[in-house]
DNA sequence: CCTAGTGTATTATTACACTAATACACTTAT
DNA sequence: ATAAGTGTATTAGTGTAATAATACACTAGG
């Protein structure tokens, strides 16, 4: 699960496991109330250094994805399935204002930008 | 139209800068021909380096808004108007692309985010 | 010519993000 | 109690982006 890790990539090492624990959890790999590996296991799994692990998980706590328990561990947040979902799509919101202002920005109508994201997405399901 | 270039603003000078011209050029307020304010001239206006200014005529002039012609000045560029648009659209596909990476390490389905999108445009265009 | 005004290039400076290091406090099971 | 394992907190190092400073090269007009 924690294999396409890469120190090289420029995207940061806490947003890469933080991406790829919230794909396990959607994906249901990673059940309710289960345990997540501990911030030193992971660490030294992925040659990196444990507070790096914590930005990841702090992450995921902020986005409630996920609990921390000192002393004990890190756990897998039971979040209704529903009230996940409702958090998806208000990120989904806010990317898209973000986006659609970037767009503005640059003179591009949104007209242009609808059509670039479903074209991109064809591409991607292809 | 220089008056909403703010250094508190977390936007970069340089992007503030270049996204207020783009928008005049895109309006229309500077034509094709059109010399911009010197780079001298901007930067004290604004109290800012000249080297800033410079940054942002560079963002234009890769994007092939603006020519910059050493000892004389800068001028809008006269592109053809199919041009400028084959431009915006190929940003418009970075910026999908850009969108759709995040949205994925965030665990959000791509019809979610079309769908955020369409809906956020239709509340600006009302 | 030459001077004033233009963009150009190179090099600091500064701020911030990312990663790491280290010491601390809590939990759990023995 | 205690030992091993957990998260927590603070601090430091590293790289990079943004801004500034300064000296350079070109252009145009007198």
């Amino acid at each position: 699960m924690f294999d396409e890790i890469d120190p090289r990539n420029p995207i940061p090492l806490y947003d890469q496991i933080a991406a790829r624990i919230r794909m396990a959890v959607a994906a249901g790999d990673l059940a309710e109330g289960a345990a997540l590996p501990s911030v030193r296991q992971l660490a030294a799994r992925l040659r990196i250094n444990p507070a790096t692990v914590v930005q990841a998980y702090r992450v995921l706590e902020a986005d409630g994805f996920v609990e921390m328990r000192q002393g004990s561990g890190t756990y897998v947040r039971g979040v209704a399935a529903d009230r996940r979902r409702r958090a998806q799509e208000d990120q989904a919101q806010r990317l898209a204002r973000d986006l659609l202002d970037e767009a503005a920005k640059l003179g591009i109508p949104g007209e242009d930008v609808v059509h670039a994201v479903k074209q991109e997405l064809g591409v991607r399901t292809r």
